[in-house]
DNA sequence: AAATTGCGCAACTCAAAAGTTGCACATATA
DNA sequence: TATATGTGCAACTTTTGAGTTGCGCAATTT
């Protein structure tokens, strides 16, 4: 069952993981000692975040070690982008209202 | 108990509705009717977004007229920032190896 | 004033998701 | 080969959240 990337990131560990993984890969052993959680737990986050593949794993001897995938966060970045028009026609809009009270004085 | 702006958009509905809404301002009846749902079951989402302020009412006689904020959605542009850095890395790593397999040629 | 309309709130049901425990498997080390 | 270590998977419990139904309140309409 696919994962989707906004419910991945609505969970606070999994965030805590992912501005962890952007500074260097971890394997999920790493990360568990980093929370206060047992590995199974981290396990099923980075089940979640692997789905979405919004990490990335690199085998290596027994351990994996998970990677960010920057790519996969862009995502959010493009649906961001419908609401960036809204945002700045609503400073132009305070803009002009600061304007126009400083042309009443 | 304060809702967080992650949790709001993980739910596609309550992105469905922010995105309705950056482009007019509706009644609760008014979505409800986009979406085939209660209207309390829209109410419930309307209470989450307005909870983290994604969304601001305007009182109109006895409508209300929800609004979207984008100044409170510019949150995730702040989040998404420390992850720039990371995929502008991620991708000069990628046009060096595409530049080494071009010169490999 | 009575009826209607638009809302929010509370109680309830049902499904999903977070976390634990236990197990199986593969890789390393003695 | 025997043992230890790192990991994923499955079953289970507990919590969370989406949606419905029913109710009460305030603003409009007749």
């Amino acid at each position: 069952m696919k994962q989707d990337i906004f419910q991945a990131i609505a969970d606070p560990t999994r965030r805590a993981i992912l501005t962890l993984l952007a500074i260097q890969a971890l394997t999920p052993n790493a990360m568990a000692q980093k929370f206060d959680m047992t590995r199974q737990a981290v396990s099923k986050h980075i089940k979640v975040l692997h789905e979405c593949e919004l990490i990335k794993p690199e085998h290596s001897g027994r351990e994996i070690y998970y990677h960010f995938n920057a790519k996969k966060m862009q995502e959010f970045d493009h649906w961001l982008a419908q609401f960036r028009q809204s945002w700045e026609t609503q400073f132009n809009q305070l803009d002009q209202l600061l304007t126009t009270i400083k042309e009443q004085k």
